[in-house]
DNA sequence: CGATCGGTTGATATGAATCAACGTGCGTGG
DNA sequence: CCACGCACGTTGATTCATATCAACCGATCG
């Protein structure tokens, strides 16, 4: 565990390398990963602001992480206030990505959830790193897609099952192979 | 209509008295409430930095908007980077709303989600006019819960029906009055 | 007075959860 | 080096929560 919620903290945390989530908890067991973190990430930029965070992050491969001070962060903001229109830009991407997500659990079929995650997934995978033949490093267990669309890991193999029989993609090894990158957007693009 | 997706805007919005709800529409008919605004809200924290907005905007009451140039708004910003700052801690709680929303969808069953909604829209009605008996002002159409919990109209109808029959709750006439707090905060609280 | 809208209720269908068994690869300790 | 246990994924049988379909009711409104 990188970070446990309701834990207070003086910094703010950045990814620097590996791949990571953050999750929120519930008392019974139960766990929504609220999104995945990949190299360059900032935890959350509600950590900026807010010493006490609602969440809790864990790391899917080896990381590297890099603290700020909280107090050094909000001093530099206030001597260049471009930082802080950066920070509130990014805060909107973090916005629509929450909303887009809310949108999916709500309104997606299991299949539908499934796609639109890996297109997210692979959009943000590929915007970081060249890949070539529509492969990527996928390094989350089937546990971890349940937790993050709200299915069972039994219910996501089968829709993996599916996915692979109907030649859409390919998930293994840590490796996600997209067969069929149309297909998969016709299913999850969320228009 | 108050405003549709992909309407490109001048102007930030703030509504200033009424209700009204922010959602987003798929092509095939489903909509997803994002969340529901009071007087006082902006429409969304986004609509400050970008002209283009992925959602659209309806009322629920009769309501009353102010307009804002979106280039004034940002000149003021540039003079007294307060205004920023305030900015972007009100997108911070923007971000955390949605993230709890993302846990309640992905991880909640119908009573809980329910539940959870009410409680969250009676705290926010609370925080902005003062209320008695737990009877709180309450224009929504059980279409609209349904659309913001991710269920159909009938199941909303069934599960109210047991909130009201354990005396839980009572939702008549655009008033929703909250009998057993206690227990409507076991069912959702999302802790 | 009929039409429409919002809500309720019952019967049935269905998507996903649950329960359970099994396979496979892998790390660990003997 | 082997044997065991464990994590992960797959698959089948069954159950359950919610959707769907349909009828009906009361209020409101032209």
């Amino acid at each position: 565990m990188v970070a446990a919620r309701n834990q207070i903290s003086e910094d703010v945390f950045l990814l620097c390398g590996g791949w990571g989530f953050r999750f929120f908890q519930l008392p019974d067991g139960r766990s929504q990963i609220l999104n995945f973190l990949l190299p360059g990430d900032l935890f959350s930029i509600v950590s900026v602001f807010e010493e006490r965070f609602n969440y809790s992050v864990k790391a899917l491969t080896e990381i590297q992480i890099s603290a700020m001070r909280r107090t050094e962060v909000q001093a530099r903001i206030s001597v260049s206030p471009g930082i802080l229109m950066a920070l509130a830009k990014s805060g909107v991407v973090e916005v629509e990505a929450a909303e887009r997500m809310q949108t999916a659990l709500g309104q997606y079929s299991a299949e539908e959830r499934i796609a639109y995650l890996l297109l997210h997934l692979t959009r943000r995978i590929a915007a970081r790193s060249v890949t070539r033949e529509q492969r990527y490093p996928f390094p989350l267990r089937q546990q971890h897609i349940a937790d993050a669309v709200g299915l069972t890991p039994v219910h996501v193999s089968r829709v993996l099952s599916l996915f692979r029989d109907r030649g859409i993609v390919g998930l293994s090894d840590g490796i996600l192979q997209v067969f069929h990158p149309h297909e998969l957007e016709r299913i999850g693009s969320l228009n």
